[in-house]
DNA sequence: CGGCATCCACATGGATACTG
DNA sequence: CAGTATCCATGTGGATGCCG
């Protein structure tokens, strides 16, 4: 059931800065960071449940998001039935473990970037 | 002192997911988080030695990075000296902020991420 | 429903060379 | 020292349309 264990591979291993550029390139992405979020805030979602959660994304990129974060082991797709075609996908624990990351992102952004209306 | 009061312009206020897509982009450029970490780390460095603790990133695109921060309002740069020409470069009370953000995108490559040699 | 195919525009990063 | 000027390859996102 774990699939933790071995590490990602990435192309800057060793490097004293990996951590952080590597980290950076993959909540990087405009919608990676909102798709872990509606993952870890809803639990498994269809994709168009997840284009809808999400909010602002076409299908294409969100197919080009969910390939990269299934990739990198952080999100994992299941086809739940082949009648009506249904997919979910939903986070791995590695997905899960960006929990942290993601909610000081989220914080910072609160705290820093302007709102719609003051009050 | 100040210049905290006034929050981020963004293109994207009142979108629920603006705080985590703003986030992403500004700190998901490869190289923001590593100068903001080194400025953390090392307090207000010149552009050479901000250049070697960064450790792997060219002029152009150090001076991309910091004018971008820059016009963020997270590092702050100053002319220390005209004769020698110095400058340098530090943190703003709003980058200083990103802290908690960096300590935990860190954290979380070192966990996940492949290193060097395993032991 | 859950995508993929196409095409396009622009952003980003890197190499190299040069300057005040 | 502290950048700027070019040039270029690739990455990334978005619009639109179509398919099983």
């Amino acid at each position: 059931m774990s699939q933790q264990p071995e590490r990602l591979e990435v192309w800057c291993a060793g490097e004293e800065w990996c951590a952080l550029t590597s980290t950076a390139t993959i909540l990087g992405r405009k919608w990676h960071p909102v798709i872990v979020h509606r993952l870890l805030r809803d639990g498994a979602l269809g994709f168009n449940a997840l284009k809808e959660a999400v909010d602002g994304v076409s299908s294409k990129v969100l197919s080009d998001s969910l390939e990269d974060l299934e990739e990198h082991g952080l999100v994992n797709r299941e086809v739940v039935s082949e009648k009506p075609f249904r997919v979910q996908y939903s986070l791995t624990e590695r997905g899960e473990s960006l929990d942290p990351v993601i909610s000081a992102m989220q914080a910072w952004g609160k705290e820093h970037l302007a709102e719609p209306r003051d009050a």
